[in-house]
DNA sequence: GCGACAG
DNA sequence: ATCTTGTCGC
């Protein structure tokens, strides 16, 4: 059996240990976490990542905590497979918090997977966290393009099955797609995204945890 | 069989 | 996925 069979046999194991049910009260979250990866060279591997997490208070957006991770990885990006070339710095990150926080947004898909198991749920599946998946672009999945106007959404189906949304926050940008991760609907994802979106494309959290990696960035050149 | 394919 | 600048379309 090759590496990815392998690989594909861990997803599925861990996707039986999804939990789409609300685990919080999502009307009462007081703190909500973006995390985001980098790497020292994108293009290269074997290379070093580098993983923000930035805990925000749910109602004002301020920032709470901050904490990075380094890792030196050998895995290059596949698709499907991007949870094994990020998570291990995004570990070494999440470690280091003091406090958990009540939700947290990765920058990539959830269930929107081919097995269910973006980096969102695998994140939030080994931690069991709450966790929901917000990409830039599409993985996988069926929709019809939303409208051209400011938060238009529309359903994303795999084979039939609701596992997220497309979301055009502003007219004219493309829109962003979200699904859960893990211990939560599909509906609130949607809900909790819209919730902590301010004047931008992407929701704060993951922003500002892309944000935080830049001036980390400029801080080692 | 072929194309598409998160970051 | 980086970085920087300018430019275009609504």
């Amino acid at each position: 059996m090759n590496n990815l069979q392998e690989l594909e046999k861990i997803q599925y194991e861990l996707a039986k240990k999804l939990n789409l049910n609300d685990k919080i009260d999502i009307n009462n979250i007081k703190t909500v976490a973006g995390i985001d990866t980098t790497f020292l060279n994108p293009w290269e591997n074997p290379t070093k990542a580098i993983s923000s997490i930035i805990v925000l208070d749910f109602e004002t957006m301020d920032i709470i905590e901050e904490v990075f991770g380094e890792k030196e990885i050998d895995f290059p990006y596949i698709p499907t497979f991007l949870a094994f070339r990020e998570l291990p710095s995004i570990m070494e990150a999440y470690q280091k918090l003091k406090t958990k926080p009540d939700i947290f947004i990765l920058d990539g898909q959830g269930i929107m997977h081919p097995r269910k198991m973006g980096i969102a749920s695998h994140f939030g599946v080994i931690t069991d966290s709450v966790s929901i998946g917000c990409g830039k672009t599409r993985l996988i999945g069926n929709f019809k393009e939303p409208e051209n106007k400011p938060m238009a959404y529309s359903e994303v189906y795999i084979k039939n099955q609701l596992v997220g949304y497309a979301l055009r926050v502003k007219k004219n940008t493309n829109p962003i797609y979200i699904s859960p991760g893990n211990n939560i609907s599909v509906e609130s994802s949607l809900k909790v995204i819209i919730k902590c979106i301010r004047n931008y494309k992407l929701p704060e959290p993951v922003r500002l945890a892309h944000n935080k990696l830049k001036d980390y960035l400029r801080l080692l050149s």
